[in-house]
DNA sequence: CCTCTATGGCGAA
DNA sequence: TCGCCCTAGAGGC
């Protein structure tokens, strides 16, 4: 579940249950023992969100960094009778009287200073669930995307252009604004991305709320089109993303899938045409391309 | 039992 | 570009 979504969920959920009190921390396999221990007893101050990055907050400016990576969990229980004994490999667990949280898999737990989470997060571009005037400036992003040859499918991705977009996303809001996958940053028009950021506020402010991507829009919803509801380990309700081969909601196209830097990348070749560029006729008479489309990959070409 | 996959990202080569 | 980190569920034999 690991998109931005699901780490704003969690620091809400995280404040929600542990925040203003104070916290037994510890780490049932060791690994995080040492860090533990200096925070064991401690209020937990407020726990917050910046793109995938999770941050809980502690007094003295310290902060338990958490990255979950591709299959990291933190499962927070609350209201329970009694806190059982951990299951598994649990690196973190924070608890009180009727209230416990465990980290398992994570790619990342450390325990920060001010400055450590600072550097960090000024590495990242912005975060479409972050107020805007506080990380969610949409022109931050511009500026990489328009100044970028990289295709926008593969900018989306990149946290240092924006942070919290991951795989489901971005293949869900390429669909929406019919757009290649493969078509250089630097070819949109700013209002198309402005448009599209408008879309991602929306669509992951949806996602905090219901803790699930749902990208499809009323028209298309298993009820308006009386198909079966999708049947996914992941959750919603969406256009592309691991729905390979079966027909596009919007034209009826067999949706595609191919790999790009390493991730699997969905896409419907009839709603999403292959960008092919301007053509642009310098006054000089020679025809010449503003852009070189990178060749489509992948099964089907 | 085994292998494969996954909403991520890092560092080595 | 690849291997690797780490966990859990699904599916094949």
């Amino acid at each position: 579940m690991p998109e931005g979504h699901h780490l704003h969920h969690l620091a809400r959920t995280i404040t929600d249950v542990f925040a203003g009190s104070p916290v037994r921390v510890s780490s049932p396999t060791g690994r995080f023992e040492a860090e533990a221990r200096q925070l064991d007893g401690q209020v937990l101050e407020a726990a917050e969100a910046w793109g995938k990055q999770l941050f809980l907050e502690f007094p003295g400016e310290r902060y338990i960094h958490v990255h979950l990576g591709l299959i990291g969990k933190l499962d927070v229980h609350a209201g329970v009778a009694a806190v059982p004994a951990p299951v598994g490999q649990v690196r973190l667990r924070i608890q009180h009287e009727s209230a416990y949280a465990d980290l398992r898999g994570a790619t990342g737990c450390d325990l920060w200073t001010r400055a450590q989470r600072e550097a960090c997060v000024a590495k990242l571009g912005p975060d479409p669930l972050r107020d805007s005037g506080d990380g969610a400036d949409p022109l931050r992003a511009w500026e990489r995307i328009s100044r970028s040859t990289k295709p926008i499918g593969t900018l989306l991705m990149d946290q240092k252009v924006l942070a919290g977009v991951g795989n489901v996303y971005r293949a869900e809001l390429l669909f929406r604004h019919r757009m290649d996958p493969l078509r250089p940053g630097s070819t949109l028009k700013r209002s198309q991305w402005l448009a599209m950021w408008a879309d991602l506020v929306e669509l992951m402010r949806d996602g905090v709320a219901k803790n699930r991507i749902d990208t499809v829009r009323p028209e298309h919803t298993p009820e308006a089109m009386g198909r079966p509801p999708r049947v996914d380990d992941h959750g919603g309700e969406v256009y592309v993303y691991r729905r390979t081969g079966m027909p596009c909601l919007v034209c009826g196209q067999a949706v595609r899938t191919a790999e790009l830097e390493g991730r699997n990348l969905f896409w419907c070749p009839g709603c999403q045409r292959r960008y092919r560029g301007r053509a642009t006729t310098p006054r000089g008479g020679s025809a010449s391309r503003t852009v070189t489309p990178p060749t489509r990959r992948g099964p089907g070409t």
